[in-house]
DNA sequence: GAGAACATACGAACCCATTCGTAAGTTGTC
DNA sequence: GACAACTTACGAATGGGTTCGTATGTTCTC
């Protein structure tokens, strides 16, 4: 049984991407990593990453010299979470709205949506 | 055509769902309604339905004593924007991901499955 | 016409997220 | 040991969104 997942900032929320994807990391790693895209300064990411540590989105292990954070949350939860919240503020709770937004939001290749149909058979087949 | 959609703050939303579903309003119309839900002062919501006049958000009528207002940009048009953001912040833009997230989410019912794998033949219709 | 009720306008305060400068401590190198 | 490189800590500025008090003007009612 795990917490009611917290909702990441969009600033931490990237941070969090960088630790699903790498796994423990320091302040350094996370900081190299965001510098591909977008030009922040490192004790940005630091601060940031401090107040993840509050909020209880990372753990911080200070055993070491460069402290290792490492995510508390999952990628998934995350993510369930945040779709939730859009869920009832823009689509009043209607998941179907939802759906057809997304896969209209750009129109979707033949592909995509074998892909999504298998997902939902899928997903189906739990249910019953 | 129609310009890029501008991107609602939450309050904004709030208030463009009511215009949305009520057609043209007063800014009485929406805070009463808005009332219904949350607890908010009536100069709230006349401010921040100015700021949307600003934003482009909405249009003004000024003829009456009691302007009335309404949405310049559509409910899908902007469900699209908000979903299109969240795609590229949270799932690195796999659509595929969303929807099984949304999915999962909360346990769907079988008949939700079923109304969204029609949803998904139909958009598969259009693109073959 | 006086007063109540209602409308808009606007400035100020507040919260939260973000950003970064600067200080202070640690490690490593010569 | 001195200096450079690196690290964390922390305070402060900024900006957007939200909230509301107050001022001011208009309409309605008696």
């Amino acid at each position: 049984m795990s917490a009611t997942p917290i909702r990441p900032s969009d600033g931490e929320l990237a941070i969090l991407r960088v630790l699903w994807s790498r796994g423990p990391s320091t302040v350094r790693d996370v900081h190299t990593e965001l510098s591909k895209d977008r030009d922040m300064g490192y004790t940005t990411v630091l601060k940031l990453m401090q107040i993840m540590v509050e909020k209880g989105l990372v753990a911080r292990d200070e055993r070491t010299r460069s402290h290792t954070y490492r995510p508390l949350q999952g990628e998934a939860e995350t993510q369930r979470c945040l779709l939730k919240e859009l869920l009832q503020k823009a689509f009043a709770g209607s998941r179907r709205e939802l759906v057809l937004q997304a896969l209209e939001a750009e129109p979707a290749s033949a592909e995509e949506l074998e892909d999504i149909r298998k997902l939902l058979n899928e997903v189906k087949g739990r249910v019953r």
